[in-house]
DNA sequence: GTGAAAGCGCTAACAA
DNA sequence: TTGTTAGCGCTTTCAC
């Protein structure tokens, strides 16, 4: 395979040429290092800005195997909640002057594993993403070797880390309660995979809910599905052909709304006359149906801004034990339960 | 700043030395190279992963002066456009043991300009990016370094660049031929801003169907946005407002078409039947609303797939000339413009 | 406060 | 076919 070479770029030993030092006080002076006189300081500054320098990052890392590159990887790019992280991750990120690698597995271990062993390989300072119970050990054997890493979303049992997460219960919690307010009582749940976390979580909210206004659960009503749109569809077909469906529909993130307002479209199902519906994250298409869908929004920016911060300060100080930060969910009421016809 | 420092991984030396080879046999039996005995491969090849080897690909970078990393730059990645793009220019990379560096510039010029910079120094083999007209210059230098690169959606003139875009003309010409053809002649337009190729594109297809049509322009219809959600919202109650509002809007991309049904829906306008509507792009949304949205579809996946292998082909072989591939775009009939009552 | 020199892990001449 | 050796551009001891 030929690769192609590219004209090289100035380096630091022309720098240091050009400013008559030595290449080891032009890195002094780009590292801010404060032993390096002042004026020299500004002397070297404006060699190497008018030589147009830039310090070559590969360079950089592999001799102080240190980078300014965080990993991050993601189960699902077209989820509006992993887009919103990944801003917040990229604006503290870019602040701090850092980079960031993006993959996305699809949340296929498989595919995860291979690219946190890449981004391994590529030096990466740190990494981000959303823990997925079957690499488990493979954490644990990152973790040993020290490299810093921060989970977003999600939290797996016996794996302790920096952990950025949803208040899910207490989001599962609200909607249940809110519907349950509006005199609803024969309530259906879409759930994600139960070996998810904030999967598991919602559904605890959902329970509490209802245990509280004492009302029994029917299992029927507990639908399993994967966070993915068509098994929502599919889901709410099934509950819509049972013989006493439910009145209400409590669908537990994005992907999966839409399934459940395809089938419903499918049948003729009105919102939300014939069906009440809450959703679970917000993205902007929520607000235009008519009715206007009712979600439990969580902040997806923060979070991913918390998570970077976390990364952040990990980086700059050995750590001591592990966090875990758990970001507040707020009910948006709109018209799709009855209350506001909007 | 104190960084951590990792525990350090496995390295070709150990690996050389179990294997009683030297450090360059294993560097060629890792490249694959053909010169290498087979069966000393392979005794290399299970001692390195006995050990658990993994190349660092920041020193292979370094020495080699080629990455296995590729540099993204998007301009929103909120926008189903864009993330399409990314999962097919993904599939293809990943498919090549190559990983990507993405960033997202919110389309200013300056953001991208240092996102560019940084890339570059992270020794990135190639880019691949939505050129801004702001950065031109740049561009330019970058390509006269030998910074392969291929440019998607977008075209800038004096740029000769590989290019991937879409058939933005033919897109608009069909959106606007398909209104026509049910009887509308009072037809607006939400724009995009005219600096962007694609944006001119998609008006100019809207006006040759107009003009073939023998309807004249008028110029009020014409509604200059700039591809984002509230400006949309803002020119579609102009729209509204006016003593001869049209019948019909053709909105141009995905996000205003979010801006425009929130208008619609505040001014409680009918679809289809007090307004048609046709959108630009196909997130899932569009078919749920009730009526589904007819839009053009145009594949981002292909687009991203297409621009990755583009890349992958110039990292190969040096560039003689320069490429440009049209995908084509596809009208999805649906509700909105009251044919079929969905 | 500054410079000289070693070396991060790898690849690529050049030798053998 | 394999080994030896130099060095990618930078940071970081260790001298001065």
């Amino acid at each position: 395979m030929v690769m192609q070479r590219r004209s090289s770029a100035i380096t630091i030993k022309e720098v240091a040429a050009a400013a008559k030092v030595s290449t080891a006080t032009v890195s002094r002076a780009f590292a801010g290092m404060d032993c390096v006189n002042p004026q020299l300081r500004q002397h070297v500054l404006g060699v190497a800005s008018s030589l147009n320098y830039q310090p070559n990052r590969v360079a950089r890392s592999l001799r102080s195997r240190t980078s300014n590159t965080i990993g991050l990887l993601i189960p699902d790019i077209d989820n509006h909640f992993f887009t919103g992280a990944v801003r917040g991750i990229e604006s503290v990120l870019n602040a701090a002057d850092y980079t960031m690698l993006l993959g996305h597995s699809n949340d296929d271990p498989k595919r995860e594993r291979n690219y946190l062993s890449t981004l391994r390989a590529e030096g990466v300072a740190g990494i981000i993403f959303c823990p997925n119970k079957a690499n488990h050990n493979y954490y644990l054997e990152l973790q040993r070797d020290g490299l810093p890493m921060v989970c977003i979303a999600r939290e797996i049992s016996g794996f302790e880390v920096d952990t950025v997460t949803v208040a899910n219960k207490q989001g599962g919690y609200m909607a249940t309660k809110h519907l349950l307010g509006l005199g609803h009582n024969r309530i259906a749940i879409i759930t994600g995979p139960q070996e998810v976390s904030n999967a598991r979580e919602r559904l605890e909210g959902y329970r509490q809910a209802l245990q509280e206004a004492g009302i029994p659960e029917i299992p029927f009503y507990i639908q399993q599905a994967d966070y993915r749109q068509q098994q929502a569809h599919l889901a709410t077909l099934k509950l819509l052909d049972h013989p006493a469906p439910p009145t209400a529909i409590f669908v537990t993130n994005e992907v999966m709304t839409l399934g459940t307002l395809e089938a419903l479209k499918e049948r003729q199902v009105k919102i939300p006359s014939e069906m009440a519906l809450v959703g679970f994250d917000d993205p902007a298409w929520m607000k235009i149906l008519s009715p206007g869908i009712t979600v439990v929004k969580h902040p997806s920016n923060r979070l991913g801004a918390q998570a970077a911060e976390l990364l952040l300060q990990n980086l700059k100080k050995p750590k001591t034990g592990f966090r875990q930060f758990v970001m507040e969910t707020e009910l948006i009421i709109r018209g799709s339960c009855g209350v506001i016809s909007s």
